[in-house]
RNA sequence: GACCCCAUGGUCUAGCGGUUAGGACACCACCCUUUCACGGUGGUAGCCCGGGUUCGAUUCCCGGUGGGGUCGCCA
């Protein structure tokens, strides 16, 4: 029997990075099972159920690169789907629940109560085997063992969660329930819904959370708690979904960084851990570096021109070979694309600002006519390339008797106004000579 | 409070009765270097505690401690 698994979120406004991870792993093992990975909206709740909080996860997925075999195709309830078991959307699945209740309610199995409808638990341990964690008996907590039935429609006629949950999986045909360990407890009541229904309940395994570094619950206010912080900071989809993959089930062989088309191949849900993982941003930046410096050039250029343009700089108003070449030099130096307006920026702007603290300690008067000296070093180079640019300067620190240091600081300082950036020397050569003539005169003035 | 899950350096992990306990991030030192990085070399740091079982436990069992989760007419 082929797998059918689902990611079921509920339209809160935000993905969540365990959300996200919990999507992930299902969708990992439909594609390492050859089987259907589902996606299915749970806006049974109110009316913060909004269409916009649907387009966050459809784009939160789209991001990531986790694609759904069945399931919406638009954030609209009643608009296009694709799959044969639909609606994917609870609010349109109704009248399923309605008739699931109504045979609950014909063989005794659940009963009205203060005009909501609750459901007949059973009292004894209910034992669930998870594909996960084991075998695992769970058993009436003090408070359930006061009244161990649950509500399953409310009082204002609308099903509750653990009854959509249920009827949904039961009738899109779920075959492994893969869901956050949080769920465990509740899952005791769902095995027992299914049973109620006269059906086998599907495999269950229930993965580990993600926490905060400090070991609490993750909530959406916590950093890098949301999807959304990923696609606003730059990161690259393919290593947050490889570090991802890495918080809760491990490739062996000591490898960390691999494609996901052999995560796909190796992953499986016996070898996923059973202890929660704190996040670690610090790794996940460096995975992300290493993701980028290795990506190809069009591809960083593509992230790059489309970064600066976000920050304001327009890199259409300068010679393609001309951004082509400028980006080329933020290659393999920048963690996040975010980095590369503060990194880079001087490339598109003529309206360079000079680091106060730089500025303070390279424009002095004793630098004045060493930056001088350099500047008509410079002026004579006639093929304005690196090295012809390194040769001037190495040659000009020579005459001065000082090292190359004490030229290169304020050069870098007068034509990119950092103290830190790309290569010099290459740096100067995609200004080019106008360009680095005119820096360096400006702030000749400025250390005069 | 009750119920459930979990436990290898600061963090993510490999290990599945006998290992100098391996890798990665972070951190420290040195090297390289025009900045910042990258890279290279070396280093600090770990099996939560107590009982068993065993010739031998990080590994198996029990208890404790610690952490997390769940006990809604939320999902």
């Amino acid at each position: 029997m082929s797998t059918r698994v689902r990611f079921a979120p509920s339209p809160t406004g935000f993905l969540h990075i365990g959300g996200a991870r919990t999507a992930l792993f299902n969708w990992l093992f439909a594609r390492h099972t050859g089987g259907k990975f589902i996606l299915r909206i749970e806006d049974t709740d109110t009316a913060r159920n909004t269409q916009a909080a649907v387009d966050v996860i459809l784009r939160g997925l789209h991001w990531l690169g986790i694609d759904w075999d069945e399931g919406p195709l638009t954030s609209d309830a009643t608009g296009p789907d694709k799959g044969d078991r639909g609606p994917y959307y609870q609010s349109q699945r109704r009248q399923r629940y309605d008739e699931r209740v109504q045979a609950l309610l014909s063989h005794g199995l659940a009963y009205e109560h203060e005009g909501a409808i609750k459901f007949q638990m059973q009292r004894e341990p209910v034992v669930i085997h998870d594909l996960v964690v084991g075998e695992v008996k769970r058993d009436l907590t003090d408070r359930e063992a006061q009244d161990p039935d649950f509500v399953i429609v409310r009082s204002d006629g609308q099903p509750v969660f653990h009854l959509t949950n249920v009827v949904d999986d039961l009738d899109m045909g779920i075959t492994h329930v893969i869901r956050g360990e949080d769920h465990l407890s509740n899952t005791a009541k769902h095995v027992c819904l299914f049973k109620a229904f006269g059906v086998q309940p599907p495999k269950y395994a229930h993965i580990p959370l993600i926490l905060n570094p400090d070991g609490t619950k993750m909530s959406k206010r916590d950093v890098g708690a949301t999807i959304q912080t990923y696609i606003d900071d730059g990161f690259v989809p393919e290593a947050v979904v490889n570090y991802l993959c890495l918080l809760g089930w491990s490739p062996k062989n000591n490898r960390e960084i691999l494609p996901i088309s052999e995560i796909i191949e190796l992953f499986d849900l016996p070898q996923v851990l059973r202890h929660n993982a704190r996040f670690d941003m610090e790794k996940l930046k460096w995975m992300n570096f290493e993701y980028v410096r290795t990506m190809s050039d069009d591809r960083f250029h593509e992230l790059a021109v489309h970064t600066f343009a976000k920050a304001g700089l327009d890199t259409n108003q300068y010679p393609l070979d001309y951004v082509k070449k400028a980006i080329d030099t933020c290659k393999g130096k920048i963690k996040l694309f975010n980095e590369l307006p503060g990194y880079a920026g001087f490339y598109f702007t003529e309206a360079v600002t000079y680091d106060p603290e730089a500025a303070k300690k390279d424009f002095v008067p004793e630098n004045q006519p060493r930056l001088q000296k350099l500047r008509d070093a410079f002026a004579q180079v006639k093929d304005f390339n690196y090295a012809a640019l390194e040769a001037a300067l190495k040659n000009t620190a020579g005459e001065l008797g000082v090292k190359a240091g004490v030229l290169v600081h304020p050069a870098r300082l007068a034509t990119t106004g950092k103290t830190s950036g790309p290569s010099l020397y290459h740096l100067l050569e995609v200004l080019g000579k106008d360009r680095v003539l005119a820096r360096l005169d400006r702030a000749l003035q400025r250390a005069s």
